[in-house]
RNA sequence: GCCCGGGUGGUGGAACUGGUAGACACGCAGGACUUAAAAUCCUGUGGCCUUACAGCUGUACGGGUUCGACUCCCGUCCCGGGUACCA
């Protein structure tokens, strides 16, 4: 029989979904194993290749983890809520849940085809009632819980209200929104209204006036993680900051536990440090000025107390709340326009603009708390409204920003901390001394210091007089939860008297209303404001807003554990049983957003006591992208608004500011990948014509155009049509006139900047390449061995199909093994040599090394040394062989079940065991030991491994062989047992 | 700018705690089988010098520690990722 994989594998999916080889049980004799992927967003483009390399290395685990005796639970299902399938509801009327359920089949069907291991019974799709009802109820939960920074959990609202009654807030230590102190006589004495409008800034789920990323382009808020270089992460729109009401989640009060608990994780350490940037601690000062000729104080925050007699003016962000009041009529047209101008200005142009140096003078002082002396207060939107107290102290002298502000405006640089006499610096009319080193000068009580004494002593003394404290900033901010679109979980809440309540369990879920059109609505209101009779109890408005992506993902590995629950998100049982996700593979772009969402809500759901976890998983693996190779043509647009070519270079805008990816398909280069003929077809918007007349050449590397021939078509997406051939060589084609480039002349500007260039795979940069394919020329196996291969799982590589038959090769190679030329199954049941039981054992050995230290590429070059071995040796023994198919049973499911059950046996090659290697079979007894002398191989001896160490330095030295090839007498001999003997004379 | 990775043949990559660098695979070259092709198998394959043996050199670059460095330390350059007026 041949090794038919087309057959083979369609018959080993089709009888494990029969038997149900993978159904997991919860509980039992055998220890737990949960192995989960990140659950993907079922997309439009279907699964391309990189996709399973995370699931192949995870399906490789649980596969491994059951021969060694596990019960193993290894789910999958789909984070079914978010953004392009409304956008493609919003352009085409289809809803939402259509084409995100005709996702959902492309997916599975093509995950079937790959031979995963999963227990498809406890599927979840966040966009399900049943499971989204319980999203839903963890927001319920969080809206009634506050932080008590006392003990450090959440607890019940209720608790928090007796306490009001009780005493007010006086003894209420909470992470919160600055809130008045009140007294249990002001409690009561408030209405109902009050009363709520107070809970609202101890709540962990709260509705708030804030700051937020708007995305116009969307037509939503998004959060800080959404947003990339001031575009939003899905879609490229521009972004800009609005203050609107906003639910957010407060999981700032849990930033210092997100934080410390980062230590007890067996994560990378590149993404607990982006975690830790990401919370961004900072423990400083807050330090209260006092303004002259008024009662009011202006509060700043600062990491830098001892530069206190260095400050010579002090900064206000444009938006803090002070501006107005403190602003003199002098000063009162000039900062209003200032004001008003930051406040227009987009996030982006912040960012892009970070040079620029602006601000305005208030016209009011502060009083310097140690001298006395007046301070002018500025505003200058380099300070942050959002971050500290929204005000600094400025120290030009010791801060790069206050100095560059200060040389702006022509501002005192007093110096006060004297660097070390080694210290290179340009001097102080030049820049700053950042550096937390030196000694104190002109600084009264601190002189002489160092500045981390000088940091303590004026943290004391400031304390003592009581003008502010020690206090700890994290730079984490709380998570907008509202967004202005329809496909995503409603959030349980309507209005009474303005103030928002929330369904009771039993009323759970909300579902999702219909609606006939998927924009917001002509005034401007979210999507499910077009909702028809869709009132709470008739009578209350619903909350508009439907909670974001990230909602679902935050609690789902929970899921899985009881995934048909109606009673609860999950039984005590089953949590109880499963605990913390043991192998968690995904990848590394999620280590700001849903790793931190995701522990911040485990965490809350502890300290309420359902559940026993405090983080969702002990072991995370990054998988690296897979990227695909986009051949591109960049147009520079000839506009003052067109991008800086640098990071953006893919990004390109058109009048109306919709974002293009240019790319294209590569035709099948063969083997070299010297792109001689490259063919493009751009994917346009407006026609081939409009295209031309509106962007120009820009920049052709001349060396590109001489060496390659390339072809250009391009054709216009709206009308199927192709308008212009484009082709160069030694010039171009434009119009149908051949324009030649000057080869001499690097310096002409030309329309097309065309490349290839490594990227994302994404439906909108025309470089998906779908595992089908590969299936269907070598089978799922191949694609699985060939997937681990390519490198270490942790690393980004482009996706490239050389070298992918030396793995079905190798394939092919095994099956041989087994069969005589007749392909008939052809084993002795003779025992094996010493020879095939060393490979076999040291085979076994490795592989089970290499997958505990999840390096699976490893792993595949050891299969293909034992083959090469075995095949050399001509062994055809059941008792070398069988071993193996366990063995490799992991990696290529389908061929190993054949295998197995061409072997004779009836069950599954998943219900064998592991087989155990031993060391008895691996001794070298007749091992050529190199022999260096001063640390250079020189030749190799015949040693006997039984010596011991001191013995063989003997023998070595006795040796005449030895002294024959030294021409000096040994003074040590070197022994690295099984590697080296190095002789030092 | 700051933080985290990384830089090894023509290519993807091995070398785990310092111990024969380049495993394994792709590609390439030559050969066997075949009327031929495919498939399969064998041999060679970092560079230099050599008929060959041998020798020299070699893990981005410059230094250091060590009997011995891809691995550890210091400095430089380059690439990738994250992040950014966070006071």
């Amino acid at each position: 029989m041949e090794y038919n994989f087309r057959d083979l594998e369609a018959k080993w999916q089709l009888r494990w979904r029969e038997q149900q080889t993978y159904k997991t049980v919860t509980g039992g004799e055998k220890p737990k194993y949960y192995v989960l992927d990140m659950f993907p967003y079922p997309s439009g483009a279907g699964l391309h290749v990189g996709h399973p390399l995370g699931y192949i290395a995870s399906d490789i685990v649980a596969r491994y983890k059951r021969l060694k005796g596990f019960n193993v639970l290894h789910p999958m299902g789909y984070d079914a809520f978010g953004l392009p399938a409304e956008q493609y509801a919003i352009q085409t009327g289809q809803h939402p849940k259509i084409t995100t359920e005709q996702n959902i089949a492309r997916y599975r069907e093509q995950l079937d085809k790959i031979g995963f291991s999963f227990d498809w019974d406890r599927e979840v799709r966040t966009s399900d009632p049943e499971y989204y009802k319980w999203t839903q109820w963890i927001f319920v939960q969080l809206f009634h819980s506050w932080y008590d920074n006392k003990t450090q959990k959440a607890a019940p609202i209720l608790k928090l209200i007796a306490e009001f009654e009780k005493s007010g807030n006086q003894n209420v230590d909470s992470a919160c929104d600055a809130t008045l102190p009140f007294s249990a006589e002001d409690w009561k004495s408030k209405n109902e209204q009050e009363q709520q409008q107070i809970l609202l800034n101890y709540r962990l789920a709260y509705l708030s006036e804030a700051w937020v990323n708007w995305c116009a382009g969307l037509g939503t808020v998004l959060a800080n993680d959404e947003v990339k270089d001031g575009v939003s992460e899905r879609g490229g729109y521009p972004v800009e900051r609005r203050r609107m009401p906003q639910w957010s989640l407060r999981i700032t009060a849990y930033a210092e536990r997100l934080l410390s608990d980062l230590e007890t994780l067996d994560w990378t350490d590149s993404i607990k440090e982006a975690q830790r940037n990401w919370i961004g601690k900072s423990e400083g000062t807050s330090i209260r000025f006092k303004l002259k000729n008024q009662d009011e104080f202006i509060e700043v925050f600062t990491t830098r107390p001892d530069t206190i007699f260095g400050v010579s003016f002090v900064t206000l962000a444009p938006e803090h709340e002070l501006v107005n009041l403190i602003t003199t009529d002098a000063q009162k047209s000039k900062v209003e326009e200032y004001v008003s101008i930051a406040k227009n200005r987009s996030e982006r142009e912040r960012q892009t603009e970070v040079k620029r140096i602006s601000g305005e003078f208030t016209g009011a002082y502060v009083v310097h708390p140690f001298t006395g002396k007046d301070i002018p207060v500025w505003i200058g939107d380099y300070v942050l409204a959002g971050y500290g107290t929204g005000a600094v102290m400025a120290v030009p002298a010791h801060d790069s920003r206050d100095f560059a502000f200060a040389t702006h405006f022509d501002l005192p640089k007093p110096q006060v901390i004297e660097p070390p006499a080694d210290a290179t610096t340009a001097g102080f009319e030049n820049e700053s001394w950042d550096e937390k080193e030196g000694k104190l000068i002109h600084s009264d009580f601190l002189n002489g210091l160092d500045v981390k004494p000088a940091i303590r002593k004026a943290i004391d003394e400031i304390e003592k007089l009581n003008f502010g404290k020690g206090r700890i900033n994290y730079r984490l901010r709380d998570a907008a939860f509202g967004r202005q679109r329809y496909w995503g979980e409603p959030i349980p809440i309507y209005y009474k008297d303005g103030m928002p309540y929330t369904l009771a369990e039993d009323e759970l879920p909300l579902i999702l209303p219909a609606i006939d059109k998927f924009q917001p609505t002509e005034t401007g209101e979210p999507p499910l404001a077009r909702a028809k009779d869709w009132k709470y109890k008739g009578e209350y408005e619903y909350e508009y807003t439907t909670m974001p992506g990230w909602a679902g993902s935050s609690w789902y590995f929970l899921r899985y554990m009881d995934a048909k629950n109606d009673k609860a998100l999950v039984s005590p049982e089953a949590v109880a049983y499963w605990k913390n996700v043991d192998f968690y593979i995904g990848g590394a772009e999620h280590a700001t957003g849903h790793l931190l969402y995701v522990r911040f809500w485990t965490k809350f759901l502890f300290d309420l006591g359902i559940i026993p976890l405090n983080e969702p998983a002990q072991k995370l693996i990054n998988q690296g992208m897979i990227q695909g190779v986009s051949d591109k043509v960049y147009i520079q647009k000839v506009q003052s608004n067109s991008l800086p070519i640098s990071k953006s270079e893919s990004i390109l805008l058109d009048d109306d500011q919709n974002v293009f990816y240019w790319s294209a398909d590569v035709v099948d280069l063969g083997i070299h990948r010297n792109p001689e003929i490259l063919k493009y077809q751009l994917l346009l918007q407006n026609t081939a014509e409009a295209f031309l007349e509106n962007f120009y050449i820009k920049n052709v590397p001349i060396e590109d155009v001489k060496e390659n021939k390339l072809d250009i078509i391009t054709y216009s997406e709206k009308s199927q049509e192709k308008k212009i051939v484009f082709v160069c060589k030694g010039g171009y084609w434009y119009k149908n006139k051949f324009t030649p480039i000057d080869s001499d002349d690097n310096s002409i500007n030309h329309d097309f900047l065309t490349f290839s260039e490594v990227e994302k795979m994404s439906k909108s940069k025309w470089n998906v390449v779908s595992p089908d394919d590969i299936i269907l020329q070598y089978g799922a196996d191949t694609l699985r061995l060939y997937e681990m291969f390519l490198g270490p799982l942790e690393q980004s590589k482009p996706w490239s199909t050389q070298g992918i038959s030396g793995v079905h090769n190798f394939l092919r190679r095994f099956w041989r093994l087994f069969h005589d030329k007749e392909n008939k199954l052809q084993l002795s049941e003779e025992g094996g040599s010493a020879a095939e039981l060393k490979s076999l054992h040291k085979t076994i050995k490795k592989i089970e090394e290499d997958i505990d230290r999840f390096s699976f590429n490893t792993c595949i070059s050891t299969f293909m040394i034992c083959v090469n071995e075995l095949t050399d040796l001509n062994c055809k023994k059941r008792s070398v062989l069988e071993p193996l198919v366990v063995l490799l049973a992991p990696f290529a499911p389908h061929f190993c079940e054949e295998l197995w059950e061409l072997l004779g046996h009836k069950e599954s090659v998943s219900k064998a065991s592991f087989p155990k290697w031993n060391e008895a079979y691996l001794v070298e007894d007749n091992f050529e030991y190199p022999v260096s002398v001063n640390g250079k191989v020189r030749f190799k001896m015949n040693l006997s491994l039984k010596l011991s160490k001191e013995e063989i330095e003997q023998t070595v030295m006795s040796s005449d062989e030895l002294s024959k090839y030294l021409q000096g007498s040994p003074k040590k001999v070197i022994v690295v047992p099984g590697r080296i003997v190095n002789v030092v004379i």
